[in-house]
DNA sequence: TTCTGTTATACTCGTATTGAACATAATCAG
DNA sequence: CTGATTATGTTCAATACGAGTATAACAGAA
């Protein structure tokens, strides 16, 4: 048997959380080229039953961390964006979603990292970011002039004037930007950016219709945290008065009657997460609406 | 090296198409076990470049097939559903969902199949479907009496009075029926409808906020065929003006001047699909309501 | 104490979207 | 010509949504 005919398989998590107003992702650093990296194991055929089991085993070993919310991302394995496919026979990585509620202090070579360091141009909280709207989308526009089928591609991840850029579609922006050699920002080994991406994308686009930011949040929380959470994440501001609407109406959150004293200006009540909302409406999220 | 820590990867595709209003599933027969088998594949790590091109490649070998529409589902890898685990080393297998105009003739092996045939809980849309509520309801209630946690999965996996069973839960409602023991319909070899229950769900999902729909349709169609179309793969009935008026207003289509007399009653006129609601609206579907 | 900054929370209002009817128009079979 | 059948047009109330205004409760400075 070639050695270039063997398939390896590989578990890669995307774990997220949010502190301070920032989406971070937890990277590790034993690659030799020394690029933070996803969290990664091989698949042990003999050991692990599910795939599931495996990528929690080796992320407690390797992070010390007890993964909660756990969601099945996408399968990846083009052998031409694999540095190894023709070295070592052929890589497959199945790349997880997870969610955690606090970032427990890094040790080691592991850290949580900004998730948008390494995506500069997903980040529409302060406006436009800057490297899009000066280098990027001019770079694209010249990249797609003359070609129909790029203009139309670039008008759906990037959006135009009056559409906005739809927050989820993170993996079409990257995989453009990488086709047109114009990926900017931090980079992380082998092609974990792409599955950083597709973990926001996706995440990004689950929190409107299912109630996952909860996985995200303490026990208790005042409802201008659970905003900035969101916003976090979907890369946006957020209505203040119909965020607190929504999930009013949609029972999401129960207050507890403890007050907060530390926002700054009048004390924000604590609220705990409805967990009966599952039950009463299970198609529902919080299905945010800008600014 | 000991044979059963051999990974073989394996490419799998829920190929579906609408015709006479029922969604069906293509199947081949090539099992010992003389069951439908979702038309399945080994991925050549030497040849195929990536997995999407590998699938379309032996899809077009085994059943004389163009895929249009493909997207990947899910990848399944647990030991204890595969039969070949601990014989022949561990399989991998990577799902596609695949949607195909119309329904070319079948030949030899291949042949389409209604997917409800394996799925009889699903069809919601000649009221709840009395295998459901005569047979596995009470079945089920039983298996979850006095479990708080199973009461809850049930709940939300099948709804209740009220609240209606998500017509997306599809997976989750075919493995609590296989944890219960209570799996019903037609069966499948391998594990092979565990996936096209995922692609079931994923495409009624995907349905609601991406216009998919129109991957199935011939390329003009009255308004009534493409609900029926939504209809039998969503499972349920839908309101015939408030659909048309979504249509209308979501620009999804543009009549053609032409008329169609065989529906039995006033001709209709044929629609095609605006391919520029894409760019228009990026992330937009046929966002149906019931009834 | 009073003023100012800051955040929390309550309420309003016009518009768009939704669920659900009612009403009319073409065809066909008898 | 009648009734059955499907297509298509219109209306209406209820709700959801986007955006704004107003008031409340705290801390710290003047």
């Amino acid at each position: 048997m070639k050695s270039s005919s063997v398939i390896r398989v590989g578990l890669n998590a995307a774990i997220l959380a949010v502190t301070e107003e920032t989406p971070r992702v937890l990277t590790v650093q034993h690659d030799p080229s020394g690029l933070p990296a996803l969290p990664f194991g091989p698949l042990d055929p003999l050991q692990d039953r599910t795939l599931e089991l495996g990528l929690r085993g080796w992320v407690r070993g390797q992070t010390a961390l007890e993964l909660g919310y756990v969601e099945q991302l996408y399968t990846f394995g083009d052998s031409n964006r694999d540095p190894y496919a023709n070295v070592d026979g052929r890589v497959i990585s199945v790349a997880y979603l997870a969610l955690v509620r606090e970032a427990p202090p890094a040790r080691g070579s592991v850290s949580w990292r900004d998730v948008y360091a390494f995506l500069p141009w997903e980040d529409f909280r302060e406006g436009v970011p800057a490297v899009l709207e000066k280098e990027l989308m001019p770079e694209l526009k010249r990249w797609a002039r003359g070609d129909k089928t790029r203009k139309e591609r670039l008008q759906i991840a990037f959006g135009s004037v009056q559409t906005r850029p739809d927050p989820e579609r993170v993996l079409e922006r990257y995989e453009m930007l990488w086709e047109a050699g114009l990926v900017q920002g931090r980079e992380m080994a082998l092609d974990h950016r792409r599955i950083l991406g597709t973990a926001l994308g996706r995440l990004r686009g689950k929190i409107r219709y299912r109630p996952v930011v909860f996985e995200l949040m303490p026990d208790t929380f005042t409802l201008l945290l659970l905003q900035r959470a969101v916003e976090a994440l979907a890369g946006v501001r957020l209505h203040k008065q119909n965020f607190r609407r929504l999930l009013d109406t949609g029972r999401f959150v129960e207050g507890t009657g403890e007050t907060f004293m530390e926002t700054g200006g009048r004390p924000a009540e604590l609220f705990r997460f409805r967990r009966d909302v599952l039950r009463e409406r299970p198609r529902t999220g919080v299905a945010y609406s800008r600014t």
